[in-house]
RNA sequence: GCCCAGGUGGUGGAAUUGGUAGACACGCAGGUCUCAGAAGCCUGUGCCUUAACAGCAUGGGGGUUCGAGUCCCCCCUUGGGCACCA
């Protein structure tokens, strides 16, 4: 039912739409429904204190006019909705006021949700899902223990910020300028003992498979680009000292080897200690504290000047037999390859940069031309021909740069000197956090004993290799919890301050830490409360771990859930997912472009071999958004004051105008200013729809015909405008429909009568843009509710042939008039026509035409001298 | 430094992929209606000059073509990403 309103007042429209829809259930997605399906998703928001920002409207209209579209011919569509609600700014506010994380995150949540249900979107709300709610965390717990199980988990040191004054581990965000971000106290790196996700062992799938998806380039690139794989050799150096082995280096240019004159370790290399001479200590020592005090940013910040000390020892150039010196420099990195290069000076900038500033030997082995000629102690990084590079048993001159590095990577595997490697610039993924507000790790440690006993009991739950490590002397063992005792819930706590110690708060909670476990029922005892220890079979004492996971965690994978949201047996049913599969569409901001992207591909591919979800592939088609800037041109920010809330615009000019205006601004994928003047023109626009149909009284208007038919201009616009917003749609280009259908609203308004039937057909274009307006004058035109309901109208090719044509007359490449002409003008009759033409013929007076193009019904261009 | 995407009126943008540059809208100016205003409607609006024609114009310069915003080369510039990755 319509409402009664004379004049378009949104304020009673749009809420009056908004509960019909839901009493309609008409955005519910129905498994068993019949029709092709499609799944469009947005990327899920944190549900911050500040509420929505009209960025997020932006994506979330252009998804929802698509979820209508499809819906309209024919699709059954999945178009869910959810929170991405661990945080931190949720855990700050939580020790700032002592109010616990979940209450907050619950407060606003509901915030969001009013501010988005006030836009109209057509989301399933029965599908709704919260990634702190333990019915669902439980599941990302329970992908973690199957990371767990296959060794895909593992814990290793790994530094952190660590702030001695607050005594708290700071994320990269809390730390500014090298000082806390709460009290400006200084900071330092400091290693502590975190979980890892072994992603690089997906590195070369995650690489390869970016052939499989449709995203933007720029994104694809982004990925490769952070795998960043490089093929090359391992070289195994000789050192002096052979007590000590040999020294491993990567190398992308194993043809350069007969160049390399020093070697360089990054401070960090364990041979650095038994590779310093005695007279070298002290200086070497002092590098190496110097450079551990600076960050990776310092490091690489300061990187205009090299520097680095010498150990005093050498080792031996496998080709060229010639003794090489040892240095330390921190322009190696110790996370990347070996930690140890060959430096060629000749052939590389760093390298060369660092012979320069040490006088060390620079020896030219490759030449830009075959002839070899070159200048002797100059760079050349490019490819060319190898010279100087021979001995008894290899010689490389000649060759160019790619078959030298074949060669010299077949004489190193002949000769056990090396091999064949792909390095990536791809690390381990740090999955754990010191924090309180995460999913907690599903892991008891205990000792070695009890892991044993917890072996024989489960035996298919255990990685092959133990996950440990050592404290006070002490080795610890991690114990995945059985599947039964999911999902392991926080803990209530007195404090949400760090725990001191560089644990999360959750190493006070002593009653959940300290427990005994019964490994085969999964069964707990805080230990602190039973006075006697539980001596039964299968009870172990442990710990549990104490940091949670990092907010990726739960965005990883909640795509797959919204299939299957409510299912306590697995993440989701086997046939919800074959129904559903992955989202058709992703549309989300380009600032996840790598991690969230890359961590959710690798979840995938995990799931995939485990035989969970039926494609290698999370999200085969993607789209970015681009970011709506403030008035002023420049990002929207609370400081700057030029922030705009969807809440301001909807009261002034409701939902309708906000998301038409939204897609009007420009193309979706374009960064671009908003503009406040601009939105008159989509509310007039709407107005002038809404004169259209309805007289001042409310009535039908009366030039709405149900009998008389269109001119043939007006039919021809209709079709044209069918087609442009249905193909525009398919394309994602969701501004220029909107300019197409105001072309049609202003002819109609023009036109002296209407046939209604045309006018519905523009109603059902108009309305994934702006439901609720067009729903309310479909209603009051005689259409059945909800429009979305009626099938989306065809267009018809016959519309639009016409007798006459418009003709372009070029004289010389040039402009010179057009003229309404019969279809299928003959070039003769063109011609003649142009010379007639008024302002056409003056150009031709007196010349002889020497070329005449004719593009029939386009365009004719007479080429005269 | 390297990689990527852009640069079109006063403003946001359009241009069927080599065929009328500036659609649609904002803004501005004039008109109509009105006692007056608002809303609506009509007209105009790239630049320069003009009575008019013409000329110029898609960041700048060159090229290909009958014809270039669109294709090619060089340069400038804005934004994004990476950054000692051997």
């Amino acid at each position: 039912m319509a409402t009664k309103c004379k004049e378009y007042n949104f304020q009673e429209i749009e809420p009056h739409w908004q509960s019909f829809w839901d009493q309609n259930t008409s955005s519910r997605a129905v498994n068993t429904a019949p029709g092709p399906k499609y799944y469009v998703l947005d990327m899920f928001p944190y549900p911050s204190g500040a509420g929505l920002h009209i960025g997020h409207p932006e994506g979330y209209t252009a998804t929802d006019i698509l979820a209508r579209y499809k819906r309209a011919k024919g699709f059954k569509v999945l178009h869910p909705i959810g929170w991405d609600a661990f945080g931190l700014p949720a855990e700050q506010h939580a020790i700032k006021t002592g109010t616990p994380p979940a209450e907050n995150t619950q407060k606003n949540i509901a915030n969001f949700k009013r501010q988005i249900k006030a836009l109209g979107f057509s989301y399933d709300w029965d599908r709704e899902i919260d990634t702190t709610d333990p019915k669902y965390f439980r599941w990302t717990q329970w992908i973690f223990l199957q990371l767990f199980k296959r060794g895909l988990a593992y814990v290793d040191e790994r530094p952190v910020w660590w702030c001695p004054e607050l005594k708290a581990v700071l994320a990269n965000e809390e730390v500014v300028d090298g000082k806390s971000e709460i009290g400006g106290h200084p900071v330092e790196r400091k290693n502590l003992r975190q979980w890892v996700l072994r992603i690089t062992a997906y590195a070369d799938r995650l690489l390869a498979d970016l052939k499989d998806v449709d995203w933007p380039d720029s994104t694809k690139r982004m990925q490769e680009s952070w795998i960043g794989r490089s093929e090359g050799a391992e070289v195994a150096f000789t050192l002096e000292n052979s007590a000590l082995g040999t020294l491993k280096v990567f190398t992308t240019r194993p043809d350069t080897l007969f160049g390399c004159t020093y070697m360089v370790l990054a401070p960090e290399h364990p041979l650095v200690a038994s590779l310093t001479l005695d007279s070298q200590k002290d200086e070497v020592s002092r590098y190496q504290k110097k450079a551990a005090s600076k960050s990776d940013l310092e490091r690489t910040d300061l990187a205009k000047d090299k520097s680095g000390v010498f150990t005093g020892s050498y080792a031996v150039n496998p080709l060229t037999g010639l003794k090489v010196p040892i240095w330390v420099a921190d322009y190696v990195l110790m996370g990347y390859g070996t930690g140890a290069i060959m430096a060629v000076p000749a052939h590389d900038d760093r390298d060369y940069e660092f012979a320069k500033q040490y006088n060390l030997t620079i020896t030219t082995v490759v030449a830009a031309k075959a002839d070899g000629i070159f200048v002797e102690g100059a760079l050349f990084t490019e490819t060319g021909y190898a010279i100087n590079s021979s001995n008894a048993s290899l010689s490389l001159n000649g060759l160019p740069t790619l078959q030298a590095k074949e060669k010299t990577i077949q004489w190193l595997e002949a000769n056990k000197g090396g091999k064949r490697t792909i390095n990536y610039k791809l690390r381990d993924w740090l999955f754990s956090r010191q924090r309180y507000w995460g999913e907690p790790i599903p892991i008891v440690w205990v000792n070695e004993a009890d892991y044993k006993k917890a072996i024989q009991l489960r035996p298919t739950e255990f990685p092959a290799n133990p996950v440990t490590y050592k404290q006070n002397n002490e080795t610890h063992f991690a114990l995945p919890l059985p599947d039964s005792s999911l999902p392991l819930v926080l803990p209530q706590v007195e404090t949400y301050l760090p725990s001191g110690t560089g644990e999360s708060p959750l190493a006070n909670a002593t009653a959940w830490l300290e427990i005994y476990f019964n490994l085969k029922t999964g069964e707990t005892k805080a230990v602190s409360q039973v006075s006697t220890p539980p001596t039964d079979e299968g009870w172990v004492k442990g710990r549990r771990e104490t940091n949670t996971m990092p907010q990726w965690a739960g965005s990883c994978w909640y795509y797959l859930r919204f299939t299957d949201p409510k299912n306590a047996d697995s993440l989701a049913s086997a046939d919800a997912l074959k129904t559903w599969g992955v989202p058709d569409i992703y549309v989300g901001g380009a600032e996840h472009a790598v991690l969230h992207l890359l961590y959710a591909r690798f979840w995938h591919k995990v799931l995939f071999d485990l035989g969970v979800v039926p494609t290698h592939e999370p999200f085969p088609k993607l789209f970015h958004q681009g970011i709506i800037l403030g008035e002023d041109g420049v990002k929207m920010s609370k400081t700057r004051g030029n922030v705009v809330n969807p809440d301001t615009v909807i009261a002034s000019h409701g939902t309708d105008t906000l998301r038409l205006y939204l897609m009007f601004l420009g193309p979706l994928e374009d960064m671009k200013p908003w503009n406040p003047r601009g939105i008159e023109g989509t509310h007039r626009f709407l107005q002038k729809v809404w004169r259209e149909c309805l007289t001042s009284e409310g009535d039908i208007n009366p030039k709405l015909s149900d009998s008389a038919e269109d001119l043939p201009e007006i039919k021809k616009l209709l079709h044209e405008t069918i087609r442009k917003v249905g193909s525009d749609l398919d394309t994602l280009r969701f501004n220029t429909p909107i300019s197409q259908m105001m072309i049609l609203v202003n002819a109609f308004q023009k036109a002296d009568h209407i046939n209604k039937k045309s006018m519905l057909a523009f109603l059902q274009l108009l309305a994934p843009y702006a439901p609720h307006i067009a729903e309310e004058l479909w209603a009051r035109l005689g259409g059945v509710s909800p429009i979305q309901s009626a099938s989306w109208p065809i267009f018809d090719p016959s519309a639009f042939a016409t007798s006459e044509q418009k003709l372009v007359f070029q004289v010389n490449g040039k402009h010179r008039g057009d003229l309404m002409v019969k279809a299928g003008l003959s070039q003769d009759e063109a011609i003649k026509l142009a010379g007639e033409h008024a302002k056409v013929g003056p150009h031709m007076n007196g010349k002889t035409i020497t070329k005449v193009i004719y593009v029939p019904g386009k365009i004719i261009n007479l080429v005269v001298t």
